[in-house]
Formats: C-alpha cells, sequence, structure tokens
DNA sequence: TGAGGTGTATACAGACCTGTCTACATTGTG
DNA sequence: CACAATGTAGACAGGTCTGTATACACCTCA
C-alpha cells in the first residue's frame, strides 16, 4: 500500500493528486503526461505501471473527484443546518464557499464531459453517475421537508445549482450563489402544502 | 465578395460554417486544420490566408456564432410573445427547440472557455460579451415588465437558462426547459409589485 | 546473501498537429 | 490578351503527445 517508513505519500497518490490539480485548472486537453509526472515527482514507468492509459487516469480522476466531492458537500451541509428545507438552502451557503476558492473554475465533470465530447469514454458515466447522486440527495431533502410535487421541486433546484456553477465559473462572482439561494427560497415557498 | 456566377459559397464561409460544426460537435481540441478544410473542400492555405491562425479561426468561429444566434434567439422570443412578462416565459420555449436538436451539446460560449481555460485568448472576451448581452436583454424584459427588483429577477433567471442548458445537454433530456420555464413563473409571480 | 517487487531515468517510436512553402489553376477586369 | 487576385494541391519542417523499451537503484523479506 503506502510506504512503510517513509511518510512520503505513494506513487500512485502523488500521480493523482498532480493529475487533478492540473485536470482541474487546465482542462484535460490542455495536461500532458510529462507534465504529471514532473509534478508529481514520479517515472513515466510508474505513471504506466498503475493507469493503463492517459484515459484510465481521467477515469480514476473523476472517480477519485467524486469519492472526495460528494460527502464533503454533504458533510458541509449538514453541519450548517440540521432541518431539510433549511439543509436545502444551505447547498447554496456551501456553493458560496466553494465559488471564492481561489482556483474555483466550474464542475469538474461538466467541463471533462465537454472536452471530452465522447458519450463512450468512461468518464461520461462517472459525471452522469454523480449528477444523479446530488438530485437523488436533494430529492430526499425535499421529501423530507414534505414539500409538494418533490420530483420537480427536485429538479429545479438542481438547474438552480448547475447554473449558479456556470455563472459564477464565467463571471468570476461568488454572490451568484446568493442570487440562486434566494429563487430556490422562494420555489420552496411555493411548494409547501 | 462572393462567387458572382457560381453559387458556391466563398472559400472563407465553407471555412467558417465547416469550423462552426465540428467545433460545435466534437470540441475544439479534438479537431484540427486538416479536418475542417478536408469538411469544407478548401485547400490549407486558403485557410490560412483567410485567418492568421488556429486561435484566430476560434475567435471568428464565436464571433459567426454570437452574430447568428442572439437576433435568432430574441427573433423567436418575440413571435412567440407580445408582453415582456410572457416574453421572459417564452424564453424557455425556445430553449425547449433548441434542446430537441439532435446536435444539442450544449453552450458553444461556454464549452469553448472550459476548453481553452485560458481568460487572455481572445474567445473569452467574446463569450463573456455574449452572456453579458444575454442578461441585458432579460433586464430589459424584466423593466418593461415592471417587477420589482430587476436586477436581482434578471439574474436569477440567466442562472435557470444556464442551469437548463447544461443539465439538458448532459441528461440529454429537453424537458428541462419545462421545468426551468415552471420556476421562472413562480419567481415572476413573486415579483410582482 | 540473494530474489522479487517497486520505482527511476531516459531514450525513442510513431502518430498527430500547426503553420509554411512552392508550384500551378481559375477567374474577373482593364 | 494580360494582369492580379484568389484558390488548389500537396510536401514538409518543427513541435508535441502518448505509450514502450531498456538499464539501473533501492528496499524488503526469506
Amino acid at each position: 500500500m503506502s510506504r512503510t517508513q517513509s511518510s512520503r505519500p505513494s506513487a500512485r497518490d502523488r500521480i493523482l493528486k498532480a493529475a487533478s490539480e492540473l485536470f482541474y485548472r487546465e482542462g484535460i486537453k490542455n495536461v500532458g503526461i510529462d507534465r504529471i509526472i514532473a509534478e508529481s515527482g514520479v517515472a513515466k514507468m510508474s505513471l504506466y505501471n498503475h493507469f493503463k492509459s492517459k484515459d484510465a487516469l481521467i477515469a480514476a480522476y473523476l472517480e477519485e473527484y467524486e469519492k472526495n466531492w460528494f460527502p464533503s458537500f454533504q458533510e458541509k451541509i449538514e453541519h450548517l443546518a440540521a432541518e431539510p428545507g433549511d439543509r436545502l438552502l444551505a447547498i447554496f451557503d456551501v456553493l458560496y464557499e466553494w465559488f471564492q476558492d481561489q482556483d474555483f473554475r466550474g464542475c469538474a465533470f461538466v467541463n471533462t464531459i465537454v472536452e471530452l465530447a465522447d458519450i463512450t469514454h468512461p468518464g461520461y458515466h462517472i459525471a452522469v453517475k454523480h449528477k444523479q447522486l446530488i438530485l437523488d440527495y436533494i430529492r430526499s431533502l425535499v421529501e423530507a421537508a414534505e414539500l409538494i410535487d418533490a420530483e420537480t421541486l427536485a429538479r429545479q433546484i438542481a438547474i438552480l445549482i448547475e447554473g449558479a456553477i456556470v455563472v459564477a465559473a464565467l463571471a468570476q462572482g461568488a454572490e451568484t450563489a446568493i442570487r440562486a439561494k434566494e429563487a430556490a427560497a422562494i420555489l420552496i415557498a411555493a411548494s409547501q402544502p
């Protein structure tokens, strides 16, 4: 697994970390294998021993991203609010934090799909699964809040989330999250039974 | 300008047409110059006589796209509805049509920015200008409809539009436009003076 | 001590990509 | 007709990219 004595992370971990940062910040097609091995301080053969190809590395990058992103997202929301209705709104406070990150550059999954432009690439299904997971979580909150027409409301909130991410990334304005939150509040109020 | 006798479009027009289709459908980085000249039936030197570089062609592609997209968007909306409040909702009917297009693959400007990942690229400013134009148009409709807090409402509707585009592109579901329309109607109703 | 697993360093093959060069064909205009 | 502008065809230089091959170093465990 990891090196026994040295505290240095394993080659695989360093590759994934470097690939994640570079792929997200500069785009998949703009980052070559040589950049990744230079950044992670690993030999090229080590990379190809751990990952069959660049496409496999891309898929691993998305899986790694998902494994970290969603639990962290959910944890932050549930730390901010206890009631399901409040948690729906807290989503946008978490987005607000995220948008303020210096390196924020939109959704890694959406960006990757745009760059790949190929629904047969393994990364496509990981991205779709990711969006499904978020939608399921929103729906569970909407249902727990006992709001009417849960499916529609959940999907509308998902639209607000995606829209806020795109607008914030393009205009570089975190306050987009606040406007989206106000819009979500109005939709939720209109869905009271 | 154009060929006098033959009805064949000029080389420049054919290049732009081929580049637009290929760039949008397959992504900028996935389409090489050779593909474009093959598709447009033009010599490579003709392309480089009309466009200084691939980057210049990308910028021209975005300018061309903008020149067609927004007037057509506006025209369709104003054909569908006369009152400003109705036109705000008609936006989403136009999106619904667009999403059903076989080749729909999201917003060309957003996709290009994601692929370039470089705010110094000339294409970046064209894309930002495009989004500003849409926001200005929405704001003018909101103001004409005499709704309160025009700026906020306009930006919220813009968020719904961007979100609908992303969700529809990812899930390949045109009905996303209808859910976004219902959400917009609720926001508009809440903004009645 | 010696074997095997893991990582390193680097060269290289082969594909592809942008952009340039040269030589030739076509067409409208004075 | 002759000239200039425009387009064609294709070779090619120079760079980048992915993925492979080779030779060597280190560490662990028997």
